[in-house]
DNA sequence: CCCCTATGCGACCGATCGGTCTCTTTTGGC
DNA sequence: GCCAAAAGAGACCGATCGGTCGCATAGGGG
């Protein structure tokens, strides 16, 4: 009674590398049937539609890199350290799915056409602005961060800089620029430190 | 005698926004014969296979942001103020071939699969640095810009910050992203200023 | 004006695309 | 161990893919 939804899961993992490395047009059934070892009829019987797939497996995809850029976050004790090991976490685990960043991919992949996906990104993109966002709110919050600080464009930046990073890294085969990105971000972040003999508020 | 060359690079220039919003395997004959208002057999006289024509039409394409970045940059007599006004046009010059900037979609559209396009790409990049490394250079060079500036990790933070802005500029349809990348870059030139008052050199 | 060549048309090709459907095999509750 | 239901196989579908080729036409130098 549960083998299906196994089945499904299990699609759902060994598809995901497939879509995040072709995108999802360049994806063919061909090759989601080989990477998941099943015969059309057996994929279609869990998914009404190649777009259903890929719609699941970004979200595992994403699920699965959020994983990877948030681990050890609970350790780390000041909003600075969380954003610092946030943008380490970022270089250093590069391969939760293969293909690079999901986010990264399926937003050039899916600007003309495809507007359910794209839909589905941008939701993921605000989620995770989000998420950095509400850092720094806690780092202003705790005096950490000078309170002139904006979250959103603070977010924005992290975000800007380590997805390009991505696309160098990608043409480069190299890390350099991920490196070169962590530099200048942890020196903008030293920039929006609270100045130590300064109040904040009041 | 020259009608074909005439052709021919009319058809680059009418293929590059399909390419460059497709990419090369999104990209169809029948959308590409539409854009050009020929038939497949008016298209392939001239080029031999639909990856020729995709090589063209992102060098094309290339040249067209290329020369928008670059608009204006000679009547800018300092370093800082070039570089700051290649941010500048980079926002506000959006579409010379409509569809976002060539290099990233290339090198996301291209990471696998197509290896001639992604060489393609790679040196595109290379030449990209080489430009702003060269601005750099001679900011360093003038004492404008502090001589412990690296002239390579300043151009991958330019590159880095403003490609990813692109990608959330067209996820979100708004222009903030690269708006606050301008603002995060304008302060990171800042700091790379030489100091006044004192002498980067002996 | 003629004629050869450069140019463009569009029918046609085999391969492959995403998707459907029928039939067989497996599975698990009883 | 039976048997209905779930799961999977794979032949098949029309559409479209990139690419080819024979033929009609346009063009321009003599």
């Amino acid at each position: 009674m549960k083998k299906g939804q196994q089945t499904r899961e299990r699609i759902i993992a060994q598809a995901a590398p497939v879509f995040n490395a072709y995108g999802y047009e360049g994806a063919t059934m061909s090759q989601l049937m080989e990477a998941t070892g099943l015969e059309k009829g057996g994929i279609y019987r869990h998914f009404s539609s190649k777009e259903e797939l890929a719609m699941e497996s970004f979200k595992f995809a994403w699920n699965a890199v959020l994983k990877a850029r948030l681990r050890g976050l609970d350790e780390v004790p000041t909003a600075l350290g969380k954003l610092r090991h946030i943008i380490d976490n970022f270089i250093e685990v590069r391969a939760p799915v293969s293909g690079g960043c999901p986010l990264l991919n399926t937003a050039t992949d899916c600007d003309d056409g495809n507007p359910a996906l794209r839909e589905l990104a941008k939701k993921t993109l605000q989620s995770w602005q989000q998420r950095l966002m509400g850092i720094v709110e806690d780092g202003i919050r705790s005096a950490e961060i000078a309170s002139t600080t904006s979250p959103k464009i603070t977010a924005n930046i992290l975000i800007s800089t380590l997805e390009g990073g991505v696309m160098i890294t990608r043409l480069e085969r190299s890390l350099d620029a991920l490196h070169d990105a962590r530099t200048a971000l942890y020196a903008h972040l030293e920039t929006i430190a609270a100045k130590p003999g300064r109040h904040s508020k009041s």
